[in-house]
DNA sequence: AGAGGTGGTG
DNA sequence: CATGCACCACCTCT
């Protein structure tokens, strides 16, 4: 392949003085289209600083020593970056936004990002997101040394080898082949717009990443404390149920009793069970040790609850805090799930549990000093997506009238009349119907229905039927989007988002398994991928509306179908409106059928 | 290091 | 034919 750099001696300009920066910038102000990268002492913002700032041309980098000379005095870099007609190529840009942001103050505008365009191109059909390195190889068939990288790290006052500086430059040529190749890509592919929306949300993500959430460092690990109180009874509690079963209990270091086996070895437990007490269990998972009766096994359950909540959401989520702001910046991966939703980590606060009793988590969660939380969800989203995109009659008027939809739904497949206490009149109908509404959506069969509803597989089938034959247009659109899904190798949301699907080869053993899993999987994209695209929008839209109106508000979570902000407390309440209005008009774009509902809330703590 | 089991969220 | 979607964290075991 042709390049417009030489891979081995990449042209660059390292400039460290304002004479030799007033020079080169003219260059960059009639291009069209820059490629952008930093690189840093670390990964985060807060606590590590930019050394070098890289801005390029197919043929030419300039790299700026952030330390000689400071991006903030330098308006043509921010007119540059924050030019909405300008392209800036980057890989991952929200890393880059962020250091750039909280260094200079400047939000770069009009993003192409070339991992977030990969990660459009091949949603479904690999779980990670694709490096630099890998798009390199792939598209361009060169191998790149990342090992340079790390000699970045932790460095504050170096003067930069040539090879270090090479590096910085290539990093920033490749991306614009990278990006020729995409483009036609995803022309042809049909996800233009889904790309656009994805770059249009990063710098979105980059700024709730940068804002974080406050922590109340002291109510969290008061609460921890209180289970591990508990939490150690029910151990003790159960090593002296279990110890009779044991011949030999050996001594610890000091003499006392040491526990004959590992609480949380499973291959132990089962051991015990299945030898010792005499069940026969085939796993340890709650949903089989439901079904039994003995004390042994409802105080594992018990100790299970206890040691979940400890393990998984203790003290090393306080860890996450950060030292500068005192808050906690999770990560959100805009691409994390094959459907388009996001995921989170480090921590991951998309699964801090509801609030309960004895562990209140949410409640540690609070808005900055002045502000309040505004917070709002969409409610019945995923119904409401189904019901529109089968554009089933009687399931849209349904929800028009505001009816309870599962009381509906049992009310029409059991040939009963709707009223208001249809709930307190046929709870398990209600309760059956129910299950069948969330099932289909993820493509459950009638097999798993009668499992989960506690009834014979034909009454199960049965009711499946009655189902369909009360929303006959549900099962026809989940029927085609199955198919098509398997004839064309995707399945897309009405905004145009798509999902790959690995087909399997007709050979292969597991090859029905695969087919049904395919299906399951498209019957359930574009619901969830709709509600994704929906709160996309949804983001976007009203950061641009905080920045229009100058309102004191900050994004600081979305949790699937949910945004948590915090907002000047003067603010708040008029805010609210503001909130849900944007979740309903993004919503509105792709759902035509139905009313769209948000419901908003002002508040201290984060509970819904 | 990575897989499998378990369990938290939407 | 087999039979509910999308994630991430922590644990044990190999």
């Amino acid at each position: 392949m042709e390049f417009k750099f030489d891979p081995e001696n990449p042209k660059y300009e390292y400039i460290t003085e304002r004479s030799h920066y007033d020079k080169v910038i003219k260059e960059l102000e009639n291009v069209n289209v820059v490629s952008v990268d930093t690189e840093t002492t670390g990964f985060d913002p807060h606590t590590c600083s930019l050394l070098l700032f890289q801005i390029s041309t197919p043929d030419k980098s300039y790299i700026i020593d952030t330390r000689a000379l400071d991006l903030k005095t330098l308006p043509e870099i921010k007119d540059i970056l924050e030019d909405q007609k300008k392209i800036k190529l980057l890989q991952n840009a929200k890393f880059d936004y962020k250091f750039i942001k909280k260094h200079t103050g400047i939000e770069m505008y009009n993003i192409y990002d070339t991992m977030l365009a990969e990660g459009v191109l091949t949603a479904g059909l690999s779980g990670k997101m694709s490096s630099l390195k890998t798009l390199t190889k792939d598209y361009l068939g060169l191998d790149m040394d990342k090992n340079i990288r790390k000699s970045f790290i932790g460095l504050k006052d170096i003067n930069f080898s040539e090879e270090q500086l090479k590096y910085a430059a290539i990093d920033t040529f490749v991306l614009f082949p990278i990006f020729d190749a995409q483009i036609p890509k995803l022309r042809v592919r049909g996800v233009v717009d889904t790309a656009k929306t994805e770059f249009a949300v990063t710098k979105v993500i980059g700024e709730m990443e940068l804002r974080g959430v406050y922590i109340d460092r002291g109510k969290w690990s008061n609460i921890i404390k209180n289970l591990k109180i508990r939490r150690d009874e029910l151990t003790q509690e159960f090593y002296d149920e279990i110890s009779g079963l044991y011949q030999y209990n050996s001594l610890d270091l000091f003499g006392n009793t040491a526990p004959p086996i590992n609480i949380n070895s499973n291959v132990q437990l089962l051991e015990l069970f299945n030898k010792r007490v005499g069940l026969n269990l085939p796993s340890t998972g709650d949903p089989i040790l439901e079904t039994v009766n003995h004390p042994i096994v409802k105080t594992l359950r018990e100790y299970r609850k206890y040691e979940k909540l400890i393990s998984a959401f203790g003290e090393s989520l306080l860890d996450k805090i950060n030292p500068v702001t005192k808050r906690i910046h999770p990560q959100f991966n805009q691409m994390g799930a094959a459907t388009g939703r996001f995921s989170c980590n480090n921590p991951n606060l998309q699964q801090i549990p509801r609030n309960q009793p004895e562990a209140p988590f949410r409640e540690c969660f609070n808005p900055a000093e002045g502000y309040k939380f505004v917070i709002s969800d969409y409610s019945s989203m995923e119904m409401r997506i189904l019901a529109d995109l089968s554009g089933d009659e009687k399931f849209i008027t349904a929800i028009k009238n505001g009816y309870d939809l599962h009381s509906y739904t049992a009310a029409l497949m059991f040939g009963l009349e709707y009223t208001e206490d249809f709930k307190k009149k046929h709870p398990d109908l209600r309760q059956a119907a129910k299950a069948i509404n969330f099932g289909l959506m993820y493509g459950m069969g009638p097999g798993r229905l009668a499992a989960q509803i506690n009834v014979t597989p034909e009454l199960g089938k049965e009711y499946m039927e009655k189902y369909f034959s009360s929303y006959p247009s549900v099962r026809d659109f989940l029927k085609k989007v199955a198919s098509e899904a398997v004839r064309n190798g995707y399945s897309a949301t009405p905004g145009g988002r798509k999902r790959w699907y690995k087909m399997p080869d007709k050979s292969d053993p597991d090859y029905k398994k695969l087919i049904g899993s395919i299906e399951r999987q498209a019957k359930n994209h574009p619901i969830q991928g709709t509600n994704a695209d929906a709160m996309k929008f949804a983001l976007v839209s009203l950061y641009e509306r905080l920045k229009r109106e100058k309102i004191d508000a900050y994004i600081l979570l979305s949790v699937h179908d949910e945004i948590v902000t915090e907002c000047n407390a003067d603010f708040a309440e008029e805010f609210k409106d503001i909130l849900s209005e944007e979740m309903v008009k993004a919503a509105e774009v792709f759902v035509k059928k139905v009313p769209i509902a948000s419901d908003p809330f002002v508040g201290d703590v984060w509970e819904h």
